[in-house]
DNA sequence: CACATTCTGGACTGAATGGTCCACAATATT
DNA sequence: AATATTGTGGACCATTCAGTCCAGAATGTG
């Protein structure tokens, strides 16, 4: 994807790392169709022959943009697990983070690249199938640490990851913040964390 | 919105009610902004000039097909609930049919239209929080009605409703069936009724 | 039958789309 | 300093977009 060595030639002035950055949150507020291109060019501070250049396509650049934000996702729920000893204080917390009652109109990236996308982008659908099941044995790895048999705990964590994404839609919505909390406390009272 | 009678002239050659259904496919299949007006006069079998005489504009569309859509989910819902005389058994049956389980790519169109659009589309996503407000209702009605306490109702009827687009997020993402299938009889476990 | 009214096909429009291209700028190597 | 190599700005392109418009077709009314 990017060379490793060059062997001369003017340096690039922009940091590709940084405009992956700003063009995924574009996509993640408009959305994949709806973003044009001079939308990218202007998040980016990039010429439209060094986007190219960077990134190969608006579809590529989507595409890598994905890959970034679920692993980070993954990244940053993995280190708040770990950062707890007990395992139900780290499982509370993965699961606050999670089912989020902060209201947020951008929702989760991975939902709305998956609802836009999923059926016309087989590469996308399967990035996103790929993240919710790393996601799911994450939760049911925690969960089979307090003791839960496999099986319940295989139910538990989907049932989690469910809650996670509809939750982001009802963010979307706008839907009030109380009953985003009433949904916090169900997925923790399906725990017994409550 | 159409004239209930009309003086003299040549009629309609097309039942709007049928061509609002087709645009719907449309919309449910591809997203909005994928939607090309080609593809709606094609699915319609309409004119240009028809398909504006008719609908207005492609945004107008959407929001008869939104409203149309919502209006028959909830009114299939209440009927579905209606059939049964025993509230547990009423319950069962929604709560199956909300978390479905058949993989399905179109996915929900309600959540595809709030995801999509409710950022840009206030009015869309007005419409969005009143259906889920409705569905909420009418689940935490039925909760009620086996005793449980109103707080704790709403509680389980939001919890509900999540479950439900998120695994409409699922099905899209082609996520496993047996996945589907745990977290439909988590749901239902929810109420007991499992 | 003539007329008023409405519907319809398709040509047309200006704007916006994603993507390409090239002359030139900038730097590392020799 | 000459050269090779790469980056950059902006003009450019064909295509597609949502939406308009009008001439003519079709039908009810008098």
């Amino acid at each position: 994807m990017s060379k490793i060595v060059s062997r001369a030639g003017r340096p690039r002035s922009f940091d590709q790392q940084v405009a992956l950055g700003d063009a995924l949150d574009v996509f993640w507020r408009k959305g994949y169709e709806a973003t044009s291109l001079d939308d990218l060019t202007e998040a980016t501070q990039l010429s439209r022959s060094s986007f190219y250049a960077a990134f190969g396509s608006k579809r590529e650049l989507l595409l890598h943009a994905y890959r970034r934000y679920a692993d980070a996702f993954y990244a940053d729920m993995k280190a708040l697990a770990d950062e707890h000893e007990d395992t139900d204080v780290a499982l509370r917390a993965v699961v606050r983070a999670l089912v989020d009652t902060r209201p947020d109109d951008r929702g989760c990236f991975c939902v709305n690249a998956i609802v836009e996308l999923a059926p016309s982008e087989p590469e996308l659908a399967e990035l996103g199938r790929a993240h919710i099941q790393r996601m799911c044995a994450l939760l049911e790895e925690l969960i089979t640490q307090r003791g839960t048999r496999r099986p319940v705990a295989r139910a538990q964590a989907a049932t989690l990851m469910t809650l996670t994404m509809g939750s982001a839609v009802f963010r979307k919505a706008s839907v009030d913040e109380d009953t985003l909390k009433f949904v916090q406390k169900q997925a923790l009272g399906l725990l017994d964390l409550a």
